[in-house]
DNA sequence: ACTGCGAGTTACCGAAAGTAACATCAGTCG
DNA sequence: CGACTGATGTTACTTTCGGTAACTCGCAGT
């Protein structure tokens, strides 16, 4: 029976593959996202090498890292906008989620962030662009497919929900990102001024009395 | 004549140190962000140490070459806030000046979203939060001071506006970087896209026959 | 001529990514 | 039983790069 060793030994392979993982989590969480493969090896257990032949880099293995935690976060963004409210509601329970989590896990957001992935791609014509976190570019995708899917916009507003996607999600990053260092002010305030944002209210305010408004 | 001749020469290390960092500069946009001290000496036409002279470490001269270019961008986005029309103009001018200079230079773009700051800080209570890029919190803290002396934002208005500047350069980066990758449409399309998504256009759109809105 | 100082160099260290070559132990087949 | 295969693991190496120590050289000022 050599099909049935074949599976047993992908699945082994598959398991041992899920410890390193969480090796590599433990230690990332510890150091930081500067930790080394060295130092990775040594709290799963084992040397280099076999870190290398699971994942081919240390891209790969951030790679993989990376997902596991981008899921987790795309499903409870998820389920905060699919909750049976109105639309303000639903944003705002999408942006307090995301501030929760990065409020709550600091250094795997942190890790998250970080390109980190030099990825051997030398055919790439000077990678231009190709620089912000796949986790970001990974938010923006789904939210613009929720807003594509949920929001009339007219015609070209497939489009419209994508720029829209990456500009809110940017947004939230660059917020949260400023929130966390600074602590200017609860998180439910944040949410309540950053949906103010969304909702239009720079536009609507008026101009400084003496000058002309921005 | 003790004193000129101390003036004489601290003019002289100034005039090293502007040639150092046009050096540099010429290195990152051929090479990357990723370009070793070595390589930039070399096209300075000196060794390392003399760079370490200067700059201490490599922190301290991206540091250096990161504040030449953004001081150029910053200047250039009060230029186009200042110029006196509606605030959707306004906006909307800002918005394209930042675009097309990431359109112009991305290479130059990318160095400056770099953290590239390992900076010496070993007393960092586990450096949480602090990862943007020195860019972006500069931005973002120089469209809070514009927002917040042009608008009028009621009580509460000064931490309103310094959200808001983060938001919206975190929009606007996010953004820009996508739409630099994928080139999904021209910059003034994204421009009105960004400026409608400020606008309140999200919040104002209806929701998609057949189910609940976003 | 002597001294001190700043610019510059060579030659090194240490850390970290990545790799080659070897060792070991399982089960498979003659 | 004994050789073959393949996965798992190790040690020890190479390369690259940030950073530094120690030395040299030239030049102003006494």
């Amino acid at each position: 029976m050599e099909t049935s060793r074949q599976t047993e030994q992908q699945q082994a392979a598959e398991r041992r593959r899920e410890e390193l993982l969480r090796a590599a989590d433990r230690v990332v969480l510890r150091e930081g996202p500067d930790a080394s493969m060295n130092a990775i090896a040594a709290e799963a257990g084992i040397t280099k090498p076999i870190l290398y032949r699971h994942f081919g880099d240390k891209s790969g293995l951030y790679r993989a890292l990376a997902e596991r935690h981008t899921d987790a976060l795309v499903a409870s963004l998820r389920d905060a906008l699919d909750t049976p409210t109105g639309r303000r509601e639903r944003v705002e329970a999408a942006l307090d989620t995301y501030l929760a989590a990065i409020e709550a896990r600091p250094q795997v957001y942190r890790f998250l962030m970080h390109p980190a992935e030099d990825s051997r791609a030398p055919e790439r014509d000077f990678e231009v662009g190709r620089h912000s976190a796949p986790l970001l570019r990974r938010l923006g995708e789904e939210l613009a497919q929720v807003v594509d899917e949920r929001v009339d916009l007219g015609p070209g507003g497939a489009l419209l929900a994508r720029t829209w996607g990456h500009g809110i999600v940017g947004m939230m990053h660059a917020a949260g990102d400023w929130w966390l260092r600074e602590r200017p002010c609860s998180r439910a305030e944040l949410v309540q001024s950053l949906a103010d944002l969304l909702w239009g209210r720079l536009a609507a305010a008026a101009d400084r009395l003496g000058g002309p408004g921005l």
